[in-house]
DNA sequence: AAATGCTATACGGTATTCCGTAAAGAACTA
DNA sequence: TAGTTCTTTACGGAATACCGTATAGCATTT
């Protein structure tokens, strides 16, 4: 089993499970961190000390408080990581269960395993923890493998997603209009972007675009 | 202390460390749960066997999965419970840290505390515990504390959160008007609802109520 | 070059929002 | 009872959203 494992987690509630859940792997040194800053130290030095991690656990989102901390989150903390020690394995152990999000961490930052934070997260994240030791193949959570299949996902584009925070900024359509003029965006006429705003409206069967902004917000695409 | 207290919270790491927590408090019978039914189940099953609990602490928003519940968040939760045990102590263990929400979950619904998970939440629930059961003032988190005293806030109230509502359900103000008399009440007209609004819009400087959904998304009160 | 198809734009009519003003009703005061 | 104030309701006009149809531009095909 991995001998050293650093467990990057703000939330003390779940830290302290978690490396409950570690201790039970018979893992010999587990350390745990709240500050992703901190975890970039302990990284750094280990290396320095000649006794580096194996495995890195780490939450995406910390909340922010009275430091002032040059990470601010997961995947700042993994990319940093990955620069000093390229062959260390990472886990994310988070509450975000949006496919296209996840998609990209396994895109783009190489990362080892995702674990969905749920009902029955703690057998999860052992059981992925062993298969990455095992050199297996990680399996995702049940629901998290359904949705990373389903290849019927509407794709939404940075245009869209620019059209609609401009419309939960409060501006009109003329407003946006000129907007996306003046930024060189096309298509910009009022018709047009009426136009995509009724797609954007049938996609996610919205009324109205008071409708529509709730919901892409509830998505966490706005 | 306290003798029979119920923990519902969906993320079992979590959950875990929260009895850990309550079982150094030495409370003789600690209950958990991941759903809002079976806790409200487990609360209404005490009553009928003449051992009610003397607590419940719980999360506010429980992830939705296969199974079809009825009640699928902390507020409907509580408020279910408060009409069967209506002396029943609530804590609000929740990572949500909006003033706005907080204060409605004191007025509206009548808890006892909130505790904000974060860093240094294990203590702060235990603390809380403690001084619920000695019937003293509930301190709450630091940064909480300053803003939940601020009497310039607005009071949202109950109407308004359900007008808010229903506005990003995408019912239009004819709509609304028809469903509150449906639901008796008042004030519903068209009139009033408009006047409503715009006093939410001047408060949340929005432009228009797109603009004003966004924004109260955003604060967590819809 | 002509035909085709796709996309952006233009325009018009209806619905809804937005924002005033005013009347009706209820609660309180003198 | 009459007066005062606050709340609810009514109404009207301007702005914007909503939705259909029609034209213009551009690329590809024939």
């Amino acid at each position: 089993m991995f001998n050293k494992v650093l467990v990057a987690e703000d939330l003390d509630t779940i830290s302290v499970a978690v490396v409950q859940a570690l201790e039970k792997l018979s893992i010999a040194e587990i350390h745990s961190t709240k500050y992703c800053d901190d975890a970039f130290l302990k990284i750094k030095k280990a290396i320095y000390d000649n006794a580096p991690y194996d495995l890195m656990i780490s939450d995406l989102s910390f909340k922010s408080d009275h430091r002032e901390d040059k990470l601010t989150s997961g995947e700042e903390l993994i990319e940093a990581i990955k620069k000093i020690q390229p062959d260390i394995k990472t886990i994310i152990f988070s509450i975000e269960d949006k496919s296209f999000r996840i998609k990209s961490l396994f895109n783009n930052l190489g990362i080892n395993a995702y674990v969905c934070k749920g009902r029955d997260s703690i057998e999860e994240l052992q059981t992925a923890i062993q298969r990455i030791y095992n050199n297996e193949e990680v399996k995702t959570s049940n629901e998290l493998a359904l949705t990373l299949r389903d290849k019927t996902l509407f794709e939404i584009e940075s245009y869209d997603i620019s059209l609609l925070k401009s419309l939960s900024k409060g501006l009109t359509v003329e407003d946006i209009s000129t907007e996306f003029k003046d930024s060189g965006i096309i298509p910009n006429s009022n018709s047009s972007l009426e136009k995509r705003i009724n797609k954007l409206k049938v996609y996610f069967k919205a009324n109205n675009n008071v409708h529509l902004i709730a919901i892409t917000k509830d998505l966490g695409l706005v």
